[in-house]
DNA sequence: CGTGAAACATTAGCGGC
DNA sequence: GCCGCTAATGTTTCACG
């Protein structure tokens, strides 16, 4: 995790490329009052150390027909074994492990968090609209093995929603 | 919300911008087997239609000491009235719409989605610690006026976490 | 930290399929 | 219509002061 002290200048690029990402490094020198080489070198060291971790274009879901956007509480059986053949002694596949490896491969699962309180985990689906929805419930996530039940909620207005965060 | 025709190649465009926001024009183009030219007017057509919105960097919340990651469930009071100065056939002031103002100046939460169900809202909310959380629910969210009540959970384990959109 | 120069990238105009 | 060439302009990057 290597915690890496930010002064007021690294906190005002990481501000400026987490809105503008593809700014050019003169720009953003000239937006904190620096030459562009030193700006460059900010920049590649905090890329390095982690703290930029990507660079990403945004793409608006309404464009592409993915209008419906669903979180889904998950709960998972407590404690079942994967049937037939599991070596004793070896680390058995757990329904949570499992369901962790399915969820990386469904694209309409965004994000999956593992969470606290009586849901398991949330998951944040994109879909196209309800009909899509419940062919994703009906045929990939009831079906998995280790989904005990499930609770969707759908967003009905965005009132905010950035990926910029808060640089205290 | 104007659909805009996309094919293979828009498509594998998108889908490499969504991975590196930041390669160069000539890299995509190389990638999509086209000359920098064409390939530039396809990204260029992209942006204006609204396609992609923006281009970010994502900056890790661990390394910046946003450690803890909750989901908050909302509640808002229902037909209260603002109390006092009202102009008779005026719209009103809703708690609903007060309530989405004040989420847009609160900085830990970065999104906010009014959803189906019970709970009248959902927000998203990067804090350093439980310390940090209570604070921000004790003297921010709870002071609302229009909140009735609020229900909330922690990320224990980011199991998916992607900005990618699957391009159907 | 800043300067300067080489390597590289962007972008508009134009001709071709 | 959409592609690709060329050439001018702008940007990145690094050795060095």
């Amino acid at each position: 995790m290597s915690k890496i002290e930010l002064d007021k200048t690294d906190r005002k690029i990481l501000e400026i490329l987490q809105t503008d990402g593809r700014l050019s490094n003169q720009d953003v020198a000239e937006r904190v009052n620096l030459s562009p080489s030193p700006c460059l070198r900010r920049i590649k060291r905090l890329e390095e150390a982690g703290v930029i971790r990507q660079y990403v274009a945004l793409v608006d879901p309404d464009k592409i027909g993915l209008g419906l956007l669903a979180y889904v509480n998950v709960r998972l059986e407590k404690h079942s074994e994967v049937a037939g053949s599991r070596a004793p002694g070896l680390p058995a596949t757990s329904p949570r492990n499992d369901f962790a490896v399915s969820v990386g491969s469904w694209p309409e699962v965004v994000a999956c968090y593992a969470m606290t309180g009586e849901m398991d985990f949330l998951l944040r689906v994109h879909v196209g609209d309800m009909d899509h929805f419940s062919r994703f419930m009906m045929n990939t996530l009831l079906r998995h093995p280790a989904v005990l039940d499930v609770k969707s909620s759908f967003a009905l207005q965005r009132i905010k929603e950035t990926t910029a965060l808060p640089l205290v």
